[in-house]
DNA sequence: AATGGGACCTGCGCGC
DNA sequence: TGCGCGCAGGTCCCAT
């Protein structure tokens, strides 16, 4: 799934592949992940237009148009951007005027495309918590402190902290030794230290692998993310955990399916 | 105010 | 064999 990593590697790419290019025509072959405008009216407002530049924020990617305008892009789980494409699998396609196309891929339809004024007033952008690139140990610990739910629910929490999903929150606790369900009031100073440097640390080289594979995920070529083969816990139910041996457990946490060493993770 | 749970969506894997 | 069910999780929405 798309989290901060991989929308971050898409971002990179995507700048370096259609920054200057000129939409010349736009692919609609499922209208129902375009939010808040007709088929029509979203085709209008991006056939010749180029592209400005290409930002992210949390796992939103923004597309500034030469309208001025931003063409906001959530891939949400199963959601893909591939340059070169081809528009034949794509929800929606955008075909350049040097004939290459960008496909949207999205399995699932929970993606979502909208056409924007000003991306800051987006309710999601509102509601967003820091860039971890951005968060400072003594800011983290303070935002921690009169939290009480579980810690593993707290870091998914985008208002919390921006772009940290299922696989990365289970991968830094790991790395933290701290249980997925332990209360965020019951942390001590040095647990969150720990998971501070851990949850940064994981992220960014996460990103220099250009992501995980898991579900739909793939780099804007249509590679695979290299950073699956670094996970310790996420996806590995039943194996030795690679540090004591102990099989790995799978519980369920808010309704998200939650890997963990029950030996080196402890509540 | 903060928290938890359900809904959304589709394809796949499993069990009977 | 074939079918139906559960599951995958990011975000929004609602109830408490």
């Amino acid at each position: 799934m798309p989290e901060l990593p991989e929308v971050e590697t898409i971002k990179q790419e995507l700048g370096k592949a259609v920054i200057g290019n000129k939409i010349k025509q736009v692919i609609i072959n499922n209208p129902r992940v375009i939010k808040g405008l007709t088929k029509s009216e979203f085709s209008k407002q991006l056939t010749g237009k180029t592209i400005k530049s290409v930002l992210r924020k949390g796992k939103l990617l923004i597309i500034k148009l030469s309208s001025n305008k931003f063409l906001t892009i959530h891939l949400r789980m199963t959601g893909q951007l591939i340059y070169p494409g081809n528009a034949e699998k794509s929800r929606v396609s955008f075909k350049f005027s040097n004939e290459k196309i960008l496909d949207f891929n999205d399995q699932r339809l929970l993606g979502e495309l909208k056409i924007v004024d000003n991306w800051k007033l987006l309710p999601f952008i509102k509601n967003l918590g820091p860039e971890p690139s951005d968060l400072t140990l003594q800011k983290f610990k303070q935002k921690l402190s009169k939290r009480k739910k579980k810690i593993k629910s707290l870091l998914m929490d985008q208002s919390f902290i921006a772009g940290v999903g299922n696989l990365y929150a289970a991968e830094a606790l790991f790395r933290a030794k701290i249980h997925p369900e332990k209360k965020v009031n019951s942390l001590s100073d040095k647990e969150k230290q720990l998971l501070f440097k851990e949850l940064k640390k994981v992220l960014k080289q996460a990103t220099l692998h250009r992501g995980s594979s898991i579900d739909e995920y793939v780099q804007l070529s249509g590679q695979a993310g290299n950073y699956t083969l670094k996970h310790k816990v996420y996806g590995r139910q039943g194996k030795p955990c690679l540090v004591c041996g102990t099989p790995i457990k799978r519980i369920t946490v808010g309704g998200r399916g939650t890997y963990f060493c029950p030996k080196c993770q402890r509540k």
